[in-house]
DNA sequence: TATGTAGTCTAGCAACGCTAGATTATCTCA
DNA sequence: TGAGATAATCTAGCGTTGCTAGACTACATA
């Protein structure tokens, strides 16, 4: 009987239009306007199916961010593919920042709001490693300890992206700002 | 009559109590345990007394904020002090970083949460730039434009403090990192 | 056709930021 | 000194939030 399943496929697809419906309205109103009730109006249930599929709201930007990091590691894979050396380490540090920029409440979501995701240890999910990975990638050829290098090159990007966000720094001179950290990896090389 | 001058100092007294309660729940409990009812109590007044001093819950953040702002700024030049060149950026470097994870409430005021303070333009506050001068003076042996070294500086220092804080890189090799980030901003120079 | 189970909804709790309007304390001046 | 104006403060409550207990409904099983 197809039943169960066909109960399933619309079980799934309710909890994709909550995290749809959420980082829409996270991205246009801030997420202080994404309420559980405007969410249940959203997907035209009551508000305790939403506690059916999340724990509760933070699960819900946990679910989107999550959501940010799998896109975010296909933007600098896509950013570093063709190019390499110092070139790709600029197109993906400039990838990175478009990416945080385009997409402020998602980066929201990923970095500044509270969630339950785990990182930096053992049984950090793949989603959240990949995007490291794609960072490290490109660091590798110009430092010996890739780790620590691509944690400080990650922590430059971030404080740009954030910094430019909370408008703390000029946005005119971005590319300015690119090339010093570019130009700080690949130097820190040799 | 000094009673009018009594009860200036009384309300300043007040505005401080206010501001102190405000940063020592944030510090032990996180913001969203800084409530007005709950500072209410803490100065033993009704709530309403509190919108007398400040318009909103934010402008009480705003306040706490600039606190920090203030400290970070004579925590950077005592780090400065006495040391020049390499030796001065790195320990700049380390109290920035000292800074933000010994009060991580007070710098989630200053970066994190919503403020009405105004950056990076002609109107910004003294108490905002000194901070960001404070790293400017040791970077710019090392640079021709000092203000975009500057602001990459400082933007390496928050990704570390953020990303550090919520637990996105090992703190076990914070050393490391920064010592990466000191032969960056020397080698730039030249 | 009766019974058990999953799924959903209605209704409401406690806590939030914030404020109108009543009340109390203080100052001014005849 | 006492009456009226002014300033400071409080009580009480509005609208909204995240979250949930308990009623209800639809469906599968026997």
């Amino acid at each position: 009987m197809g039943i169960a399943e066909r109960k399933d496929r619309q079980r799934a697809e309710r909890e994709r239009r909550i995290i749809a419906a959420a980082r829409v309205i996270a991205e246009r109103e801030g997420w202080s306007a994404v309420t559980i009730r405007r969410l249940a109006d959203e997907i035209e249930h009551s508000q305790p199916v939403l506690y059916s599929h999340f724990e509760n709201r933070d699960a819900i930007v946990s679910a989107v961010a999550l959501e940010g990091f799998r896109e975010i590691a296909v933007a600098l894979r896509d950013a570093a593919n063709g190019s390499t050396g110092r070139n790709a380490v600029k197109n993906v540090a400039t990838a990175y920042l478009d990416f945080a920029l385009h997409n402020p409440a998602l980066y929201q979501a990923m970095f500044i709001l509270p969630t339950d995701l785990r990182f930096a240890s053992a049984e950090t999910k793949p989603e959240l490693r990949a995007g490291f990975e794609a960072l490290a990638a490109v660091v590798t050829p110009f430092c010996a300890d890739v780790a620590v290098a691509t944690e400080a090159f990650w922590a430059a990007l971030h404080g740009l992206a954030e910094l430019e966000r909370s408008g703390r720094i000029r946005p005119n001179v971005r590319s300015e700002r690119i090339a010093l950290v570019v130009r700080a990896v690949v130097a820190s090389g040799k």
